[in-house]
RNA sequence: CGAGUAAGCUGAGCGGACGCGGCGCGGAGACCCAAAAGGCCCGCGCUGAGGAAAGUCCGGGCUUCACAGGGCAGGGUGCCGGCUAACGGCCGGUGAGAGUGAUCUUAAGGAAAGUGCCACAGAAACAAACCGCCUAAGCGCGCAAGCGCCGGCAAGGAUGGAACGGUGCGGUAAGAGCGCACCAGCGGCCGGGUGACCGGCCGGCUAGGUAAACCCCACCCGAAGCAAGGCCAAAUGCAGGCGCACAGUGCUGCCCGUCCUGCCUGCAUAAAAGGGCCGCAGGAGGCGGCUGGCAACAGCCGCACCAGAUAGAUGUCCGUUCACGACAGAACCCGGCUUACAGGCUUGGCUCGGCUU
RNA sequence: GCCGGAGUAGCUCAACUGGCAGAGCAGCUGAUUUGUAAUCAGCAGGUUGCGGGUUCAAGUCCCAUCUCCGGCU
């Protein structure tokens, strides 16, 4: 879990970042993002009822959680971020999702120390 | 020893590191916000999913609508007694069915209130005569045997899931509950039981099935749902309609009756600006004991307080043990039902079979 | 949280009051054609989502369950 300041929690920031913001996706989920007016970093989940019942949706949202969370340093601030679950994330680890988030930063041309 | 049957419990454990929700205590920036409330941040302590949290199939509590009116429609339940806040649930019994048995299953009221249906086959599917059996009585013909007419019968055959009680004896022209005995079913009386029902005696001899077809009878059901609903803060405008009629009074429909308001309806306006708080977790609750009851359950005493989120908390990593971990995640609460489920455990339980004594 | 609808041949759909599950397209075989298409004739294809029950008889009635689709808040 991440702390509240680092959450992503009103439906409204949810729309704007997936009208205005850009896309990119892998095989666990697709990350979206969008410059916010805030200067600290907001995730937020999305996980549908595609990915399964209740519980397979909870685990699929925690390990995407503790992901984000391990590697908190690699998003840049000032930006708000949706992690979308697909169906492939029901078989990744919590190792190769950071491993994936670290890639999608790298290719979004937006690092930590732009607006730090 | 093997097979079975019944009742119940459990639902990986321990240690460490980094994190998260809630509550309490303490602290801090002057960060979010028009402001209040609240949020954000740091530290410590305590605490944090299930037996089904699920499906949403029933029943209640709670809240609002008018403290809930009447009728018709509509829906539900359906052996008896009890338990319960209530139930379509549970417990105990009755009947029926299955099993060698322990035991299990059971929507199990009414078919002489009425209507419908019973395909094909068959003469006929609720009142029938195709094949068949008979020719006693009556009439005609004939010397007679006999033939014909008028008829009688439902035993046998055939069809069907089902054919107007079954078996046997008597009876008859042939037959038939026509008579008798037993069985089944029906009605009455007596006895037992709170009752479903059971037992006995007597009577008249006969009534097809289907109500998970319509229906009849008995009993029950107002509706919507915590996004219910209430409070605080801010904002209070525009458009339309009505005057003794109109509008509303919440959704399964119609009608009647009646209450309330004077204004009502729509939009801005509810997924708004980061809105917030209550509802919200102390309960028909849990654990332990005693008493009453066959039991469901009830009463009394004691103990502890045991999730409460609002983008929605249990995760990741390491070590270790074992039978290598199933189904599965609270969202107002509770009682049931149903469905899913790796494995493990308990019972001075019960039944059947085999062997030994 | 609440409430509806659907499931039938490979595909799209029928089957009125329970009474032999059917049509079109697709498929296969044959005819026609030099050959193909079209056309004609014929054939095969079904646990009616699954499991129970009522009934003589169930796609149809009742109960439970699975999957999919949709709506309201």
């Amino acid at each position: 879990m991440l702390k509240q300041a680092n959450r992503l929690r009103r439906r409204q920031d949810f729309r704007r970042v997936y009208q205005r913001g850009k896309a990119l996706k892998c095989r666990a989920f697709v990350l979206c993002f969008r410059p916010a007016a805030r200067g600290a970093v907001r995730v937020g989940f999305s996980v549908s009822k595609k990915l399964g019942k209740a519980v397979e949706r909870n685990r699929v949202r925690r390990k995407l959680r503790e992901a984000v969370r391990l590697e908190l340093a690699a998003f840049a601030s000032g930006y708000d971020y949706v992690l979308i679950a697909r169906l492939g994330a029901k078989e990744e680890t919590v190792e190769s999702l950071r491993r994936q988030i670290k890639k999608l930063l790298k290719t979004s041309g937006i690092s930590p120390r732009t607006r730090a």
